[in-house]
DNA sequence: TATGAATGAGAATTCATTCAT
DNA sequence: AATGAATGAATTCTCATTCAT
């Protein structure tokens, strides 16, 4: 499951996450930037990766990687739907304040980037090690949570996981714009948004 | 409100747009193929344009001004709520089939391209001018469709309006996944989120 | 003798040396620019001039005429030998303290800018009509006040004419130089080199 | 004191010296048509210089450097003064017949071409170094030479300076021009400027 | 294996010149 | 005669990629 990386390959994603939270934009990212910041001969990463192209895609892939399962981990240790989304909630608040990568991430699969190409392939690649891109983490959350109710039906589950998560995305985004910047405010507005989700989903099961 | 664009600045913008349509990457977009594709010289572009950056930003910001309006007047044909609300997923629907634009906008102005820079300079300037994005439709459709009820609070207006834009944005991703291509299914999904947002303003306003 | 010239003619010409005294460079002079100072359009130039080339030559060219007139009448009106250099050398402070045009003239006739090659063919062509370039001046100004004394070799001619040259050219270079800018100083040095001037044409005529 | 050069650097160096001396124009010179000719990439450049223009002005600079070394070197190795100004003017007609690049610097830095810029800002940093422009060796020489002997005043030193510099200047202008090219004359009017530098020179001495 | 100097294809941009009005 | 919008050839410069050390 988890994947060996070497050294270097670490190094070199680490260097794009973090010229990128520092504001950089994908596009004009060089490679030279990327391996001077990661410390490493610019010659060095072609021998890790076969384009500048895959050294970005890969990174953000990475990052996603780990905030899915940082964000799995945390919802586990929850012991009641409200408090799962409300971690969910709060993670992505984190993510906003800070760097808002897998947010990006997101959008550059939505875009047609040739990086979005490369993201794809790799999803399909991961699928089969048992990763969990954020859709999987709502989906496998629901999963264990409905596992004594009764299943609606796999349609139903689609449109709910995707409901959801465009939810929290567009939390994010509420966020992004800056506005409900004030604790107060934003703890009340994540109340709203956890409870219409809660919501949701009870309605979802009842009419099943 | 209708701001005056000059021939060969249109020309521009739509040559952006169709070669975005046609699946080309915003980032290897050349002005060599924008000007040849627009059937103007290159040196032209460069006299309505300060560069590259700015047309293909000031393309896409053209278009989801199109976008908008042609939804705002749609929605205003419709007589009831969810008429209108039928209507803003059948854009959905025609964008998505088409070309996506206004879905690659957002995430545009979600990640930090360069261009996310211009798009939201452009959103300024224009906002004085009263024109309308995605979201000030919802808010103002809300508005004219509740003005005879108890207007709710600020707060839980904003809410509603990201709950309707999530759930408007959610069943174009599931359009995009590909699931639920054929008409039947399309229709009742499209039921689906319609009743769905239609239940949530209900629900907000009997709570206030 | 006294060519016409167009009153728009005359309107890029002194576009070119404005700007040029304004601190311009020669090379990255534009046709927009100059046209723009001029007040015309930018095709009436071509009405006039073949193209830039021959824009900057011959307003160089007529700066120069401009200057030897000025510099030929004002000689004429001095009576003898020493006033008709000090005049000169007066001559010379002006343009050092304004533009020193005619000095950045000589420079581009010594390099080779595809400038030059118009300049000189303008002097063939103007040596027919006599006007006078600087060197031409010393050396008519010579004629006129040796014409009752015995006159030198043509050889020594040339190289007197030479020396002055010399002597006035670097009197200017001294000035630019940026020394001896107090009138004191100055008038001290303008008396060294008008003295040097005339001790050498008595010399040389001596050695006659 | 010699600094060291790259030796791509160099060939860069002699790429500009070599078409200016075929006779190319400055302004028209390509980045292009330089690396080619110096055997290099056109890329391998701008690891070494910042933009066209640091290439050529280096250049000229370089040759300048040369040129002053090999012109101290020689004069050096001549016993009296007359000698000392033969092989100056030796030196000059020799460059003039060449490429007479030296004297294309001196004009560049008269002129105000964008090129200029560069050019003194390396002055002054080589004035650091101890090299030594044309200027500085006739000083230099003319210290070596008068150590035994009276000095003049600063005052009437610089204006030595300059005025045999503007006399070796325009004897290289008269050649230039064509005249006196076969050898004998060439040889009468060398010998007519060295005797007038002589003269001067002594004539400055004896009114101290 | 690691490197970074060298490369050159390709992109953005400029600007002299033309020509329809 | 006067104009200036349109043009595209030509130029500078960048940067992903290679390869000799």
């Amino acid at each position: 499951m988890n994947k060996d990386y070497f050294p270097k390959e670490i190094a070199i994603y680490q260097a794009v996450i973090e010229l990128f939270e520092e504001g950089a934009d994908i596009n004009s990212l060089t490679v030279s930037e990327i391996t001077a910041r990661a410390g490493i001969g610019k010659g060095t990463a072609y021998e890790y990766f076969s384009g500048k192209e895959e050294m970005i895609a890969k990174a953000f892939f990475y990052n996603g990687e780990m905030f899915c399962r940082q964000l799995y981990e945390g919802i586990c240790q929850e012991k009641d739907l409200y408090g799962k989304i409300n971690f969910v909630l709060l993670m992505i608040e984190q993510q906003v304040s800070r760097a808002n990568c897998i947010f990006r991430l997101i959008h550059i699969m939505a875009g047609n980037t040739s990086l979005s190409g490369w993201i794809k392939e790799l999803m399909q690649q991961r699928k089969l090690f048992g990763e969990m891109p954020a859709e999987d983490v709502i989906r496998k959350v629901l999963h264990d949570e409905l596992k004594d109710r009764a299943m609606p039906s796999e349609e139903k589950m689609t449109y709910l996981v995707l409901s959801i998560y465009s939810k929290c995305f567009c939390y994010g985004m509420l966020l992004k714009e800056g506005k409900y910047m004030d604790a107060e405010k934003k703890g009340a507005m994540r109340e709203l948004v956890n409870r219409g989700i809660c919501r949701e989903i009870e309605e979802i099961l009842a009419s099943s």
